[in-house]
DNA sequence: GATCATAACACGTCAACGCT
DNA sequence: AGCGTTGACGTGTTATGATC
């Protein structure tokens, strides 16, 4: 009897295009109606129907029924970081041409889910890191004494919750950058109070974050972070 | 080992229907 | 009326076995 996980049977649910299109739509955490994800998948409505009742049946994706529309969104962060961890194997076929000298918006600053991802989310990560706020181990990261109290002077609580099951300061691998940037909840705490401080704000359609001036201000002033 | 025929499966669309 | 689901059916791909 084989007792290893099914990886091939998860691994299928993601390897249908059409399916993992709808997977990246919904990277940025939003929930969005089939409709719109049938176009995004340039799918008719019924096809995409019957793939986002197997994500759902897979536990990839939640539903949510209001009124005659129903909305669909990523179950948790984890089905986020395996579509973010294979973002890399990806590039290797899609990019047959060299990669330009400037970054794309979404290589500067995206969210991964719920939290920063982008060079923005690796440098504000190894700052942290390089300034004693954060220590790694082998998962994760933990926030020192130091840490706690810089993070409540941003307005971001650097405890956990004691009923949240969520990891609270994940390793998350970016794909872009090939480096850890800060996931958990502790990550999507700093997106929010970016967010928030106006540092950052999203880009319509999609997962890209533009860094505003006081961002970059902000980010110089406090971290040494400068994305040029 | 290479080629062909067949069956099984996955994925798509169309039409009809149910729900709000 | 608009949106989404279900069932029927067509098409393409893959696996398998037979034949040379």
């Amino acid at each position: 009897m084989n007792t290893d996980p099914d990886v091939a049977t998860v691994a299928a649910l993601i390897a249908v295009p059409a399916r993992a299109t709808i997977l990246i739509a919904l990277m940025d955490g939003r929930a969005l109606p089939a409709g719109e994800l049938a176009r995004r998948a340039a799918l008719s409505p019924q096809a995409a129907s019957a793939h986002l009742n197997k994500l759902t049946a897979g536990g990839f994706l939640l539903m949510v029924s209001t009124g005659r529309h129903r909305y669909y969104r990523l179950a948790n962060t984890e089905v986020a970081q395996v579509i973010e961890a294979m973002m890399p194997f990806a590039r290797v076929t899609a990019q047959q041409t060299p990669r330009p000298a400037e970054p794309k918006p979404i290589q500067v600053a995206r969210s991964c889910y719920d939290h920063l991802a982008g060079r923005l989310g690796v440098a504000f990560t190894q700052a942290l890191v390089a300034g004693g706020y954060l220590t790694e181990t082998e998962n994760d990261f933990t926030v020192t004494d130091h840490g706690a109290g810089w993070f409540r002077k941003l307005g971001i609580d650097p405890v956990p919750a004691t009923r949240s099951r969520r990891v609270f300061a994940r390793k998350c691998l970016d794909w872009s950058e090939r480096r850890f940037h800060l996931g958990g909840a502790l990550g999507a705490a700093a997106l929010t109070r970016f967010l928030e401080l106006g540092w950052v704000a999203r880009v319509p359609q999609g997962r890209v974050l533009r860094v505003t001036h006081t961002g970059q201000a902000e980010l110089w002033r406090l971290l040494k972070i400068s994305l040029r």
